[in-house]
Parts: structure tokens; sequence; C-alpha cells
DNA sequence: AGGCCATCGATAATCTATTATCATTTCTCA
DNA sequence: TGAGAAATGATAATAGATTATCGATGGCCT
């Protein structure tokens, strides 16, 4: 069976307190500050099990690592900060799917957006 | 000085003629068509060459391996092929850097579109 | 033609991300 | 409370991409 532990607890509050897509190494850091003593493995290992179970979803953007966010948003892009290097969920404006157009022939089956420049900590 | 071998006349010949993003894989399988007994080194060499030099550019799509294309074109998007796993340059239809907007405090600087779909060769 | 040295090909080495191993800990339920 | 199995942490192993090494080759200039 699924046990509860105090580190699998860690990493489902680090991820939902955070509310943006984060990496394995960050919410190792996160989750160490809730749970003593974590370790790299067991974040691999949760993130995997949550990701399969469907409460978590991947979420790859051009050039970085993995990252993971907690899943059933509504559809939204992603913000990529330069200076801290952290993702944020955009949910603002999505033109559409309809919008971007292919060349004929090319079907088009789904579109991600992925914004980069400051995010509000780094720009104070 | 800068030599001319054939080598580096096939890498440079084959993402001319393909005219979307190629992976040093794909430009190594091309080049040996042009330039027997190519080696994927002098590919990597090549690519990193043309790219400082400025005459190639370099392209991450989310989960894919840097790909390469020639610099120069004016802004377009990517189109990624879920059949073939090959890139394609996606000129038509930018809604503008202005139309991505994000909550207030962050400043957008640069955006990427990926169209994920199935390809007009793919499709027949 | 002759020589220098950029370039090549093969492959070993490196790097980063992720997974496997394994002894130990600790949930969970009878 | 006690046993069994899931889970953990440390770390070795793996995987894929890219770079470094090195002896051999061959452009390019005199």
């Amino acid at each position: 069976m699924e046990r509860d532990t105090p580190q699998r607890r860690a990493i489902r509050e680090v991820l939902t307190r955070a509310g943006r897509p984060m990496s394995p190494a960050e919410v190792l850091d996160a989750g160490k500050a809730l749970a003593t003593g974590l370790g790299i493995a067991t974040v691999y290992r949760n993130l995997k099990l949550l990701t399969e179970s469907g409460w978590l979803c991947s979420v790859d953007l051009p050039g970085e690592t993995t990252r993971y966010e907690v899943s059933g948003k509504p559809h939204h892009h992603h913000f990529l900060c330069r200076e801290c290097d952290r993702a944020f969920e955009v949910a603002e404006h999505c033109p559409g799917n309809h919008r971007f157009s292919a060349p004929s022939g090319f079907r088009v089956e789904a579109h991600e957006v992925v914004l980069y420049g400051v995010c509000a900590t780094c720009t104070n």
C-alpha cells in the first residue's frame, strides 16, 4: 500500500505552497526545511510516483531540467526568470490554439509558450 | 587560419538544404552522404565553430537535444513532429511579443512558441 | 614540391540528470 | 505490540550528450 511518510508529505507541501514548477533540486532544498535529512533519491522517487498517480505533471522548458507542478490547473504557459532561473505559471491571455497556424499539411495538436524575462522579485 | 574541408562544406550544405533545425545526429546522418566517413566529433566541432562565428544558431526545444539552424532568418517559431521527431520552422502569424502578458512586476523580454503535431510528410 | 598545423576520425573521458542497489528505518494493520 | 513490507538515505551505476585526446591526414602558402 502507499504509506504516509513525513518525506512524502513534505514534498507535496513544498509543491503546493510554491504554486510554480520546481526542479528536483529545488524541491530537495525546500523540502529539507520540512523533513530533516531528506535525500535526493527520495525526492526523485516521489516526484515519479506523484506524477504517475496524476497528482503532479512534468514541465519541460527549453534547455532546462524537467520541473514538476501540481496538476489539474487550467491551461496556462510558463515564465522563466533569467535572474533566478525560477519558473512561474502565467495564466493570463492565451492566444488560443487556433491562433497558431502552421503551413498547409501540418496538423497542430498542441502548443507551448515560454516567456523569458525578469520576475517580480528580481526586478526589485 | 580556417580551412575549407570537405567535411565542413558538407555540414554547411546539409543545414542549408534542410532549412530546418537539425540535431548533431541528424547532421551526421545526412552529412555522410556528402562526406564519406564523416565522424560525430567533426560534426560537433563544426557546429560549435559555425555557431560561434554566427553562421548557425542553436535551437532548444522542451525535452529535446539542442538543434542548429542557419541564422539570419526573420522571427519565427518551431514545430515538432510527434511522428518523425523532426523540427520545422514556422514563420506564419506570430501573435507578437506584446500579446503575451505576464503578471504585474514581471518583465517579458522574449518568448518562444513551440507547436506540436504531425508534419506534412507524416500525415500522408 | 615541401612543410606547417588546422582538421579529421576513433574513442576515451567528462558532465549532468536520473535510476538502481542495499542495508536500515518506520508505517500500518492484525 | 510485533511482523511484514514499503520507504528512506547514501551512494554506486547508468544513460545520453558533449568534449578532450591523440596519432594520422591533408589543405594552403611559399
